[in-house]
RNA sequence: AGAGCAUAUCGAACAGUCGCGUGUAAAAUUCGCAAGGAUUUACAUGAGGAAAGUCCGGGCUCCAUAGAGCAAAGAUGCUGGAUAACGUCCAGUGAGGGUGACCUCAAGGAAAGUGCAACAGAAAAUAACAGCCUGCUAAAAGUUAGAAAUUAGGGAUUAGACUUUAUUUCAAAAUUCUUAUAUUCUAACCUCUAAUUUCUAACUUUUAGUACGGUAACGGUGAAAAGGUGAGGUAAGAGCUUACCGCUAGUAUGGUGACAUACUUAGGUCAAUGUAAACCCCAUCUGGAGCAACACCUAAAAAGAAGGCUAAGGCUGCUCGCCAUCUUCUGAAGUGGUGGCUUGAGAUAUAUAGUAAUAUAUAUUCUAGAUAAAUGACUGUUCAAGACAGAACCCGGCUUAUAGAUAUGCUCCAAAA
RNA sequence: GCGGGUAUAAUUUAGUGGUAGAAUUCCAUGCUUCCGACCUGGUAGCGAGGGUUCGAUUCCCUCUACCCGCU
């Protein structure tokens, strides 16, 4: 099993957010872009307006800990940014709500197996 | 039992499965021009009392080695101690608050100087004004006393008048005459009373002026009005005097000291309000920037052009001293890597010294180090049902947020004995 | 992470130890056949909490929100 690779720069966080396809929940947006590599790049961005650094962590960690259930079913060769919502209060929600709706956009985006 | 006060500690726990950062070890594979990095396995380890705010202090790095003097700017401000240092802490003093345990306080100087004190109020400060009092001058009024004059009234005396009045007597009546008394009138003089006027003297009151006169209680406003109360005193007043209280100074005693206590010690010049978190004065202290500092590696983390060289730069001004080439413009990068980075004014325990903060000694121990940034998810059990909240170079504090739990000591109230 | 700054009416902005001013907006009235423009009048405010002071928008402290910079 391999380590998934994160989305560090600015230039390439922008790259997927203009020329990429989305898809929008109640919850989280995802955009994807097609790279060019044989693996799948992972960005999480969570605004400053969520919450403090608790909140904010905590919502990094339901999200990637949801894709790394998710990844073994995707298709390879994308690039996957995540974004949460800034109204949206953490504590309305937990673990499941996230799971579902990571499942139902993805299955949007078409790119399971 | 209830309501509190102070100090200290803890701030979810346990088990299982999957996953993440770092370190060590092992083997390979892989990315990159390179410096270096990534992947897999095993073991170990992995966030707080505030990690927060960035409000102080220090280490560390660079700026010259961080220097000297004056100024400027800033900070602190009861005393003693602790500390690497502090605006922190401990122990005290004083002031204020609380029934109390206890809590709070940027708590030097207003007699070095400047400023400000709205409205109201006479006045917001060397005092003036009104008022009160005194003296003098002028005017007015009143009272008292005296003198004079006038008028009125009463009384006494003297003189005169009445025949026109009345009464009485006589008489038949009338008339006339006479006498007496009283009354009335007039005049003079004396006396008394009252009123008025004038003059003089004294006193009182009022008004005006005046004296650089005395006074500062009264002026009721204001946040604030020049020690307070009683008695005396005075032309009026006033610490003017006195008693008590307060205040200041001195002396003595105690204390390292802030200060406290005592005094049949002195002081009424006890006149000079508040504000210094207004400027300021005094004392003490402070060079600047910050790990995105800074150093190193790689072909590179840039460079190029122009100008100046005893004038410019090094946080501000001046003087000295030191260093070094410096300044300006253009352009590029902001898509590389490693270190700095955790053994430190460390933590725990015990002993000793000290009221304590803390210090010393001994023993044990190594306890996150990331770089888009690691602690999460699920299942089960327990209870108080989990608050505030996430290291980013490191320490000492302060401040702010915080569900609650525990321990120790103490206070108030109630009840019982 | 480190450093610096700002907060005054719905908006833009003066102000300063003695109770806050202007413009625009909004509301009402007048003018007009009606609207607009214009005239007259009015409403609405010192980010929050403490302290100093007789009295703070102003001075001091703490907090909150927002903004800017970093080779």
């Amino acid at each position: 099993m391999k380590k998934t690779v994160m989305l560090k720069k600015n230039y390439e966080f922008r790259g997927v957010l203009n020329k990429g396809t989305c898809a929008r929940g109640f919850l989280l947006d995802i955009y994807i872009k097609k790279n060019n590599k044989k693996i799948n790049n992972l960005g999480i961005a969570v605004s400053k307006k969520a919450g403090n650094s608790v909140k904010r962590n905590k919502i990094k960690r339901l999200i990637r800990e949801n894709y790394r259930l998710f990844e073994e079913n995707l298709d390879v060769g994308n690039s996957i940014i995540i974004l949460w919502k800034k109204k949206e209060d953490y504590n309305n929600f937990n673990f499941y709500d996230v799971k579902k709706e990571i499942f139902n956009l993805f299955i949007k985006l078409k790119i399971f197996l």
